[in-house]
DNA sequence: CTGAAAGCGCTTACAG
DNA sequence: CTGAAAGCGCTTACAG
């Protein structure tokens, strides 16, 4: 081991300072403000830094400055490359504006979220992160108590509890369903992930239902099935969709995961895609357009939803964002060979 | 909105004692020592807490106990389910500990990984996780500075910068190349991540060649490809793959992202797998089961090397870590329908 | 079982 | 352009 064990001799802004001859004062504002010290004094503090390699103390800057260089983030999985796009972009939008993101995995469990929050709630963050619309009792008390930007994500909620970014997850299923339908399939089946305060589903799930009654389509209660989440899963659905009488002639999937899980046990049946099943899906993860065959799905502007997110909680802490509380970045229908 | 903004009124400790009619050394205790507090006055101050919904300010407490609740984790890319798996992990254990995972994405980058370290030092992290052991000057000497646990994940280093958690990445590529030969392919092509300071990347390599030379089967320059990642690139290395003469009859792809991606190339090309082209992966995601022909992989053990991983640092905090600096978690070959 | 004092490492105001 | 003083919200020792 090359390490030498050295606890306690980190360095802190006097021993800089005493190294530069100035007081910690100057150091502080060295860091700051550069050009409120002359020119030689910079020099030798800067050079003090780099002898000592001093990183500023952020627990002792918060605590005086009553500010935090952290957002916090919490989301329902991270293994969903449409949630890593969003968190890749916070991540660097953030990063840039000095702060750090403090992420969190959710499970999609609404109880999980609060436990995380009530965790994360001692770092006192400059804003928070959350994904859709549902939340304990407990956790709206603490969001509310931290009087911090609190921005929802992946919807638009009618009452947002502060700033909301996202799309209509309802518009958006409304038109994919429409889109099958003009694409000429009628037996039209819903697949869904089971999460009951999943907002994103359930809107999803509303707009499938509301496409397929104004088509004048019927939608047997076997039509709609829901699965945990994992691939597994979804493709083991496959064999539900199977029993479904009259026979369906398309699935969409209330996410990529889960119709990229259909497809593939659709494959291993033996179906041939479109022809026995179309299979649409919700995301356009990078997998979407080189899985064989491609896939038909909504595409969700997930860096986008990230990027705007950043700005209006900058904007909110710089003490002037003025726009709409709910921020819609849209999506898009993209036809592939899948449906 | 019906949001009642309201800075400033958030509770400190002071406000608990006083309305609990105690001093805060009372209610500091009753966090942390409740048995050495009064079942009266302890009812008191928990009955006050939740009026007040009073959460610790973690940067005092850090600032005066000198211990951070934080931990950093870097990994090369969160779009990866073979990384969320272990940070599932890695987040799952902290928690149960009082610690929170402070993460970051160094894009295969070593000096995005500095450029991360030096703002997360400020935090003065309890213990540093990070993918692989190339690290930059700066890198090391903040590492150093810092005096905790340093745990390098996903290798097995002949010399760790301190802790090391993962697997031979050199013996299981010669593993799997070696059975790729048992199972009767003899040109065996070997497709990789073209980042320099990727180690697992690099001993994959050397334990694919040197598996190639004991088995007396030839390596020319075009049979091993590097790509970035990202699944069309993977898919268009196909292209490459065709034009090596003569030619191969397998590719074991240096993760099973890339090897999804050389899948689906191929079977757009009209290849039929294995029987034109076989395709072995590594780290056994989630997909590997699942796509059609399944993957025939490498299974990482990536929640053990999280659970290894917090376990080590746990017991090092403690003060008694006495294993090995280098703990192995093993990989063995899964055989499916790709080869 | 409870409390008074000191102080963690910085920044914020205010002087000079 | 530089510095002396106060204090952020807690925990650590030490008294009682």
């Amino acid at each position: 081991m090359k390490r030498s064990k050295s606890p306690g001799k980190v360095a802190k802004m006097a021993d800089v300072a005493a190294l530069a001859g100035v007081t910690i004062m100057t150091v502080s504002r060295a860091l700051h403000t550069p050009s409120a010290v002359s020119p030689a004094t910079l020099e030798k503090v800067q050079e003090a830094i780099r002898e000592t390699g001093f990183v500023p103390n952020y627990a002792a800057r918060s605590l005086v400055s009553q500010r935090s260089p952290i957002v916090v983030a919490l989301f329902p999985t991270m293994m969903n490359s449409v949630f890593s796009g969003t968190i890749e972009e916070l991540s660097r939008q953030f990063s840039a504006q000095g702060y750090s993101l403090l992420l969190g995995e959710t499970s999609f469990d609404i109880d999980t979220e609060e436990k995380l929050l009530s965790g994360f709630m001692g770092w006192r963050p400059a804003a928070i992160i959350l994904t859709g619309s549902r939340h304990t009792e407990v956790s709206r008390k603490m969001l509310e108590n931290s009087g911090v930007p609190v921005v929802e994500l992946w919807n638009l909620p009618r009452d947002p509890f502060d700033l909301a970014v996202g799309l209509s997850n309802h518009q958006a299923a409304y038109d994919m369903t429409r889109s099958l339908h003009e694409w000429g399939y009628r037996r039209i089946s819903f697949l869904n992930l089971n999460y009951p305060n999943n907002d994103r589903s359930v809107d999803r799930s509303a707009g499938y239902r509301q496409a397929m009654t104004e088509l004048g389509l019927e939608v047997t209660p076997d039509m709609e099935i829901s699965v945990p989440f994992g691939l597994e899963h979804a493709s083991a659905a496959v064999q539900q969709l199977l029993k479904i009488t009259p026979k369906v002639d398309a699935v969409f999937c209330s996410s990529d995961s889960l119709a990229v899980g259909v497809m593939m046990g659709a494959l291993r049946a033996g179906l041939s895609i479109p022809g026995d099943l179309a299979i649409a899906g919700f995301g356009n993860v990078e997998l979407a357009a080189t899985v064989v065959p491609s896939l038909t799905t909504v595409d969700v502007p997930r860096a986008q939803i990230g990027r705007e997110c950043a700005r209006i909680i900058m904007e909110r802490l710089r003490g002037g964002y003025r726009g709409p509380p709910v921020v819609d970045c849209g999506y898009s229908i993209v036809r592939r060979e899948s449906a």
